[in-house]
DNA sequence: ACAATAGTTTAGTAATGACTAAATTATAAA
DNA sequence: TTTATAATTTAGTCATTACTAAACTATTGT
C-alpha cells in the first residue's frame, strides 16, 4: 500500500502510466513522448513503478517494453472500498440512531457540556483562521 | 488529484484517517491515540488532510472535532475507474484481434524485426538485472 | 573487435516534507 | 484579569526524492 501510493503520488509517474494505458511502450519512446525529462529520470521512474507492481517490462532486442499491470491497482481499490464501506455503515448507524430519537454520535468520550451559561468576552479580535 | 494522492501517501495520515473512520475525534484525542507524535505534527497533518478535502472540522468550545469527508475520496475513485476501464477495453481489443488471427498489438511504431538470423556471441556474463 | 543504439546506474544538487520544540492564538473557567 | 486547556503556527533539522550529467552495461550490426 505504501509503495503503491508513494509511486502514484508523483505526477510524472502518473503521466507515464497514462502513456502506457492503451499500449506498451519502450523506455526511449516514453522519454521522447515526455519531452522535458532525461532518459535517466524516466528509467528511474519506471523502476519505481515496477517495484510498486504497477508496470511490467518485456525485453525485445535492445529495447525494454513497459506495460501497465492491471492487478497493480488492486490493493488501492480494496483500500478504497474498505473506506467507502465504513463511511456507509457510519451513515446507516447515524440514520438508525436518528430514528430512535438520538442525536448523531459525536465523539462521546470527549463531550463536555458547559456547566454555566456562556459568558462571552468582548475582545479585540486579532486574526481569524 | 495531486493534493489528494500527496495527502494519502503519508502513512501517518492514513493512520489518522483510519482513526476517524468510525467517528469524529478532536485533535487532542488523535494526538493521544497516536502516542508517538507531537500535537503540532498531528495538527499539521490534519491541515493537509483538510486542504485535500479528506476531513472537515467542527468547533466545539476549545476543541475542534475532525471527521472524514466521504466525498473526499471520490476523485481517486474516478481516476481508478478510468484506469480500470482502459485496462478492460485494452483486453477486449486484444481478444478481438486474437479472434481475427492477429498477434496482440505491441507498440507497433517501434517494432523492428531483425533482418538477419541472430548471431549470439558467447560472452563473459557480468551482472544480470 | 569496434561502433552504434537502448537502457540503467551513480554521484551530486535542490526542493520538499515529516518531525520536534517553542511561541502564539483561542476559548473557557476561577 | 489571570490561569488553564486546546490547538495552530513557526523555525529549524534530518531524510527523502525528483532531477541532471555522466559513467556504465547490454545488445546488435559491421
Amino acid at each position: 500500500m505504501d509503495q503503491l501510493l508513494q509511486a502514484l503520488a508523483a505526477p510524472r509517474r502518473r503521466e507515464i502510466l497514462r502513456l502506457l494505458r492503451r499500449r506498451e511502450r519502450s523506455a526511449g519512446e516514453l522519454h521522447r513522448a515526455l519531452g522535458d525529462v532525461t532518459f535517466g529520470a524516466v528509467s528511474q521512474h519506471l523502476g519505481v513503478l515496477e517495484q510498486a507492481g504497477l508496470v511490467s517490462a518485456r525485453r525485445e532486442g535492445r529495447s525494454r517494453f513497459y506495460a501497465t499491470r492491471d492487478q497493480g491497482l488492486q490493493p488501492l481499490r480494496e483500500w478504497l472500498d474498505e473506506m467507502w464501506k465504513d463511511a456507509l455503515s457510519l451513515l446507516k448507524e447515524q440514520a438508525e440512531a436518528e430514528e430512535r430519537g438520538e442525536r448523531p454520535a459525536r465523539a462521546p468520550a470527549e463531550r463536555r457540556m458547559p456547566r454555566s451559561p456562556r459568558r462571552r468576552l468582548a475582545r479585540t479580535q486579532r486574526r481569524r483562521r
